[in-house]
DNA sequence: CTGAAAGCGCTTACAG
DNA sequence: CTGAAAGCGCTTACAG
């Protein structure tokens, strides 16, 4: 019924070979402590003979460590979350670390995650990229160090950026593009069950939405999914050549599906619409599209030093804020 | 330095707090044998007093098994593999496995992977993804069930679709779009390493040219990166209003960006161009874009069900081969 | 520099 | 139905 692993290795069996105690093979594989050279050797020598590897959970059992690291997104399949979790990975292997991705793409995910008995609850310490952290672990989250990547709450370490300004922004952009005709336009995402929605979105909206009143406008507000096929089909609803549009869309994601409307159907630039969004994604930049970059990799790169900063010993919250940068390109 | 888990209560203490012995603890919590309905509570009563959660090193090492399996994927950030991830997390939580991804998106995780400490070689199983097994492993796979998904080697069990019959399905389309002044054009994927590269690619590339030499064609042949912005700029190059463009684009990603250039600078189907590509991703749908659908889904399915065969017992490798299916839109 | 021994937190025969 | 004990494969003081 089960796998048979007796046909591995273990310490044992190097240390009998090596003609050694178990406690010098764990010492060279660890290479720690003085080993003479020569029986060093030796051991690594058996070690590749045996094609031996140790067992990480004896290893984890017995230290009192995992040497790994847990990173929950919202979904695999997103550019961002590749780019997030590339980021970490190079950071965090420099320090001998693994990382296990949680991807919470559906309710089963969710519901595993909040098992105490789920596997995350086994790694040393949670990084948590764009979600909100009482949505996943109600007012119970894991003993460990968190730290948030993309969000904010007081509570925990975080990096992130200052998403009421990206709105802030976003208004002035297009407020200098206004025409006679123009509409304005907020396309952004809320989840179903807003009351543990991430803020992310929600101060993008307010900064836009405020910013506009204070020029007395005031935009057509439309909430969606994250992903292409949603802008698509809702461009289809509101472009008008009549209009002048004005579009905020608080994601790069959403936007292309907008922008891949406008370009099938020829509404051009400046003319018909003018539209700014949020991330810079590689594909951006190739069509064209008018950006706020977030700096995922250096948010990956702090999120680390805060990580190792705890691990070192010092256990105060600190939340970074990092600067954002306007890409302007044709919308 | 190291993280204090001595704040974690263990099955003793909640042995001692419910005065029985841990193996009864242990028999509740793992739901076996035949334990009093009176105790039985007690002990979840505790279980629960305490915040009690399993370590999972120790119950791994115990008893031999992990109840997790490895996903092997090339990438995050793209839907294929969100869409496989999704299906074959449904099918293994069912029961009761867990399942951890590892993209394999640099060298970086590449060399993490080879490593025989990596966490891969910890779970009991391992499935792969589009990727050519000999490439990741070398001569040295681990030495646990595989299985292998959207690729093929006789060697191990398989679920996959006839690469080469899409190519030739690829082809019979575009020759039905033909016209006096059509240009062939076979978009592909080819790995730097091409000695490694899976076969995926290779077949259906196969399929489409000896296809199309068959009827005195031969295609214009171009290899490019997986993502959209590869299509987009390769678009650029080749597009022509003078001829009459016949594309297989050998995946949806690329030619999602193939199909936002023709968009967005007023190329249309039929007039102008003509083609088919691979997958049926969400998007594809929206824009319009023919291609030959892959059963993913399908695939997760059959390749738990291959996995669960092996663990009751059938050693037998098994290679199945999956329908695709034409969807005719758009272009 | 090295080994014997205790211990990490579980599971699982074994005996009752 | 239940408990004491052995054992999983390591690491880490401790003693030499």
């Amino acid at each position: 019924m089960s796998i048979n692993y007796n046909s591995y290795p273990t310490i044992k069996d190097v240390a009998k070979k090596a003609n050694v105690g178990i406690a010098t093979v764990s010492r060279v594989l660890n290479n720690s402590e003085k080993v003479s050279e020569k029986t060093r050797k030796r051991v690594l020598q058996i070690v590749e003979d045996l094609g031996y590897s140790p067992n990480l959970h004896a290893r984890s059992l017995s230290s009192k460590k995992g040497n790994s690291v847990s990173l929950v997104v919202p979904s695999i399949g997103n550019e961002v979350y590749a780019t997030i979790y590339s980021a970490l990975e190079k950071e965090l292997s420099k320090k001998g670390y693994r990382m296990i991705v949680f991807p919470l793409m559906d309710n089963l995910s969710l519901q595993k995650i909040k098992q105490k008995t789920d596997l995350i609850y086994q790694t040393d310490g949670v990084f948590i990229a764009s979600l909100c952290i009482n949505k996943i672990f109600k007012d119970n989250p894991p003993n460990k160090k968190i730290v948030l990547i993309d969000s904010f709450d007081e509570r925990f370490d975080s990096v992130h950026i200052d998403n009421f300004e990206v709105g802030v922004n976003a208004a002035k952009y297009l407020l200098q593009k206004q025409k006679d005709d123009s509409d304005f336009f907020l396309i952004s995402y809320k989840e179903v069950q807003d009351e543990f929605t991430s803020t992310v979105f929600e101060n993008r909206d307010r900064g836009f939405v405020e910013t506009l009143e204070k020029n007395g406008k005031k935009p057509n507000i439309i909430y969606t999914d994250l992903n292409w096929d949603s802008g698509f089909k809702l461009a289809k609803r509101i472009a008008s050549k009549k209009k002048h549009n004005l579009i905020f869309s608080t994601a790069d994601k959403i936007a292309f599906g907008l922008k891949a409307f406008f370009d099938q159907n020829i509404y051009t630039p400046d003319e018909d619409y003018n539209m700014i969004s949020v991330d810079d994604l590689p594909f951006s930049k190739v069509t064209g599209l008018t950006t706020i970059r977030q700096p995922f990799e250096k948010m990956a790169k702090e999120a680390t030093n805060l990580y190792f900063s705890y691990i070192e010993g010092n256990e105060d919250i600190k939340n970074i804020k990092l600067k954002t940068k306007l890409i302007i390109r044709e919308t």
